[in-house]
DNA sequence: TAAATAATTGACAAAGAAAGTCAAAGTGAT
DNA sequence: ATCACTTTGACTTTCTTTGTCAATTATTTA
């Protein structure tokens, strides 16, 4: 089951984290490590680490050519961050799609874990299994973002609370 | 006559038993193993492993992709409760009844209201408002009964994590 | 300094490895 | 004989792995 992939989207998580956020690396020597092509480097930072799942990566071809990868750090408010999630995400999403989505709101402390796992669950496969497969991804998005817009409503109106407690003061 | 259908079943409920209520098994390879065409799995976890049956599917493809099946252990009160409203349920759900549903299960405890609005939300007629109108409340109930699923495996993970507290004491 | 060379990543295509879909054909009860 | 359930298989979609060649940058050489 240890799909190659799997390894190396481990790794390089594991090395942002003890790296405070960002990490250079270069591809031929990462490949090296894992035994694998370059190019399957390329494709695992092509399907997990993308803008939309919270990582910004940059390169330089090359001699002495490296890949940097960076997490987005999250300083919004953190109802501004769900609707700004909300307006960039387009008409579809895919199961596996909702899963990073969700993975990266409970790693920034916008949703809890349980929150997470029923949003999870409203997405699956087996809740659309009688959806038919040409439109499912599209009201998967559908259910994803009423979910969304509610969640982003509770926050701001505990945002609001609490600003209204540090006035009252 | 042991018809291929129930082998299977069996199978994979024996192997769920083995491993504590979750098995990962790869569609192919179990298939091999029965001696029938993988699709045969397919028709059997969709008809026997379904939300109403206690069971939750995930699956990915792709090399190294693999099949999961999860089911509730079923042996405490709150999650027990909620199984039996699961099964008491019918097929299909209208909005409206989406809702008593939920307040009841605020009014009863068994969840919080900030998660009764994430529930609500799922499955209303604006989440599902690309749904035809015919499979609407088909597809409202498969939602409502995976959400309230993993929901009941949460309460039964609280319990369980409660009842050893109390025996180390 | 200009040109060649070596060292890198990028883009994309092809092949491989699963699972998913769907409809047709078979079976068994009533 | 009908109806629901099972079984099968061809075809589709998704995800992974590998490979090739092009583009870019640094370094060496003439």
């Amino acid at each position: 089951m240890a799909r190659l992939t799997d390894i190396i989207e481990q790794m390089i998580k594991d090395m942002i984290e003890e790296n405070e956020g960002m990490v250079e690396i270069t591809r031929g020597a990462l490949a090296e490590k894992v035994d694998c092509v370059p190019s399957q480097i390329t494709y695992v930072l092509s399907t997990r680490f993308t803008n939309g799942q919270g990582y910004i990566v940059e390169s330089r071809r090359g001699g002495g050519g490296w890949i940097r990868i960076k997490r987005i750090a999250n300083d919004n408010s953190t109802s501004n961050y769900v609707m700004h999630i909300l307006n960039g995400v387009g008409d579809t999403l895919s199961r596996h799609d909702a899963d990073v989505y969700l993975t990266n709101f409970v790693d920034y402390d916008i949703i809890d874990k349980k929150t997470a796992v029923i949003m999870f669950a409203a997405t699956s496969d087996q809740a659309l299994a009688k959806v038919p497969p040409r439109t499912r991804d599209l009201i998967r998005m559908d259910i994803f973002k009423n979910m969304l817009l509610s969640k982003a409503m509770q926050l701001e109106e505990e945002e609001k609370k609490e600003a209204d407690e540090r006035n009252e003061m």
